[in-house]
DNA sequence: TTAGGTTTCG
């Protein structure tokens, strides 16, 4: 490794350097030393781009302070770096970087009149056997409870959620993730970069990252993560007892003892505190009208038309119910013809939309994928009476909704893999193409799926996506908790409120503060016709502002009805723009006029004066509208 | 710059 990195503390290194290598003082790198076993360590506060020297050899120059000797003059050296290590040097070396040189050739600096550095240079490349290590800073975490606007800092978390990279609106990738941590506090970062590489590889929620130098900004008065200048992270496995390996696209970074203690704590603390959801889902266990994360492998996929994209992909168990096919022309569709043939009864169709497009153009058939908030809808029966069940991606983030793909070495993927291995090709060509479900009925109209769901919700099967974070808790135990607490639950449900949805909006009273239930029908209709409606009293018709007139029903009732209708200008108006006020009429006639006239009030008569009905009752109907005083 | 968690409506 031409690049190592050691980890010095309190000057002491904790992966010590090689036993034979001496630390060399600046002031005796000087020709007619032996400088053979000795190191040089500085901070680089210069470095130049890399080149190509004339014989094409790569050349990185930096320049490296000697802190032992920050008062004196002179104290900072030039480093020349060849070939492939100059190529590797370039790729770490950032400014302020601490660097152990060794194994370095000494000679006059030619540059020294002009620079103000000191008299000599060293040279290093692989072939002289030289090494530079990398002395990894001490790095500082800080809890999430303790993030402050406009720092950049060093943090760990627990993913509680994530949107895998998309294609922002921008020029770059984005990525959102929320961590979590021990302080129970959240912290939402939004990260972006070009390099797709170079987002946390995230896969699922509860694994666990580390960032480097992330700044933190306040947002809508929370605290904001957001990417810095030299961004960088881990991301691991929220296994408890998995392999602590890290996945970063970092070409050097630091991992030791105390982290390794770090993520195995976490992942304690996890397992604990944040309930990462089950097994994931297969396709044999999908329900129409869910959402849900499916890990497949992509078989197919073809162009559809602008704003969408057909991925035709597989897990090996087969979907209980009839999938549609999204018809395209077979010279659009990729993929290897006679596999696509073969497993045409354990593939799916997903078809993906919008801002999904642009990356599932670009995935690789054969390659592992997390498809992320994947939507099952139920379609009704199509010419043939056959209905059937359709994968939508929409469009947009929310809920993370997305595609990610997975690398072979993720042990989903390997699991994966050898149950794909696992299935007999010939047994499942020579599957009817026909569901299980249908097989085993008649299971060809809405009815017949719309029974069979029935008969699947008799297990709980509403999956709620949110609150992951919180366990089941028995009602039993919430009965003796003292409140207010947060918890989940998993119960039947026997009754619910409101019953109607007009239910759930009540009459307020801003004088008495009093709440009352929205009149249905037959409370309108008995405030109509009521005990407290009297017959209209005929002194009150025909003024100055309205017409009136009365008559009584033919039926046994003797029902006595009048209509005024109100002038406007002393005019009568047509009657699509006309305002009316009625006595005595039932709700179903109320309804009917409604159809026909522009306004209409419930009024009733008193001694000298027409006034509105129980201001429960709507006093002012238009069309649909009811208007409650 | 981008997005800033809280499902489309094809």
């Amino acid at each position: 490794m031409p690049v190592q990195l050691l980890k010095i503390i309190k000057g002491k290194s904790e992966t010590p350097l090689p036993s034979y290598l001496q630390k060399e003082d600046l002031k005796h790198l000087q020709e007619g030393f032996d400088h053979t076993n000795k190191y040089f360590q500085g901070i680089v506060i210069l470095s130049y781009p890399l080149t190509k020297l004339g014989d094409g050899t790569d050349f990185f120059k930096v320049v490296l302070q000697d802190l032992d000797n920050s008062c004196s003059r002179n104290n900072s050296i030039n480093i020349l770096i060849y070939g492939k290590m100059a190529e590797d040097c370039a790729k770490v070396i950032r400014h302020g970087d601490t660097f152990v040189v060794a194994g370095f050739k000494l000679a006059k600096s030619p540059t020294a009149k002009e620079d103000g550095r000191h008299g000599c240079h060293l040279e290093v490349s692989e072939e002289a056997g030289s090494a530079i290590y990398s002395v990894a800073p001490k790095y500082v975490y800080t809890p999430l409870n303790h993030l402050k606007d406009g720092t950049i800092v060093n943090l760990y978390g627990v993913v509680k959620f994530f949107k895998p990279p998309y294609v922002s609106k921008g020029t770059d990738y984005c990525s959102v993730v929320t961590l979590v941590d021990p302080t129970n506090v959240k912290l939402t970062c939004t990260l972006f970069n070009g390099n797709l590489d170079s987002l946390p590889k995230i896969y699922k929620i509860g694994d666990i990252v580390r960032f480097h130098r992330i700044k933190i900004r306040e947002y809508n008065g929370q605290m904001q993560g957001i990417t810095s200048v030299g961004f960088a992270s881990l991301t691991f496995d929220g296994t408890v007892g998995a392999p602590v390996v890290p996945r970063t696209s970092s070409k050097v970074y630091t991992f030791m003892d105390e982290e390794q203690k770090t993520i195995e704590e976490l992942r304690v603390w996890a397992a604990s505190n944040l309930s990462i959801s089950g097994p994931a889902a297969k396709l044999s266990g999908v329900q129409p009208m869910l959402f849900f994360d499916l890990t497949c492998q992509l078989v197919g996929k073809a162009k559809v038309d602008g704003s969408s994209f057909l991925l035709k992909v597989w897990d090996g168990t087969k979907c209980p119910y009839p999938t549609w096919k999204v018809p395209v022309e077979a010279k659009d569709l990729e993929g290897e013809k006679v596999l696509l043939h073969q497993l045409r009864n354990l593939t799916v169709d997903i078809l993906v939309y919008d801002n999904h497009v642009q990356l599932a153009k670009s995935l690789k058939i054969g390659s592992f994928l997390r498809i992320y908030s994947i939507h099952t809808k139920q379609a009704n029966a199509d010419d043939e009476g056959v209905s059937h069940i359709e994968f939508h991606l929409h469009g947009g983030t929310c809920y993370g909704r997305g595609i990610g793909v997975l690398p072979e070495s993720n042990p989903d993927v390997k699991e994966l893999k050898a149950f794909l291995e696992s299935v007999d090709l010939a047994d499942c060509e020579n599957m009817e193409s026909m569901s299980s479900v249908e097989l085993d009925g008649t299971f060809n109209n809405v009815t017949d799926l719309e029974s069979h769901l029935q008969r699947c919700q008799q297990l709980s099967v509403t999956v709620l996506t949110d609150h992951q974070d919180l366990n089941n808790t028995e009602l039993k135990t919430i009965l003796n908790s003292t409140a207010p607490q947060q918890y989940r639950i998993r119960a039947k449900l026997r009754t619910y409120k409101p019953q109607k949805l007009y239910q759930s909006i009540k009459l307020h009273c801003s004088k008495c503060n009093s709440l009352r239930e929205v009149p249905d029908g037959d409370d309108f209709d008995f405030i109509l016709q009521g005990p407290g409606v009297t017959a209209p009293n005929p002194e009150l018709h025909n003024t100055s502002w309205y017409d009136s007139v009365m008559w009584t029903t033919q039926d046994q009732k003797q029902r006595k009805i009048a209509i005024h209708f109100v002038k406007h200008d002393e005019m009568l108006q047509q009657p699509e723009d006309t305002l009316l006020m009625i006595e005595g009429g039932t709700l179903k006639e109320v309804w009917k006029l409604t159809k026909r006239f522009k306004c209409i009030i419930p009024v009733r008569s008193t001694e000298d004066d027409l006034e509105l009905l129980d201001l429960s009752a709507p006093f002012l109907l238009q069309g649909n509208i009811k208007y409650y005083g």
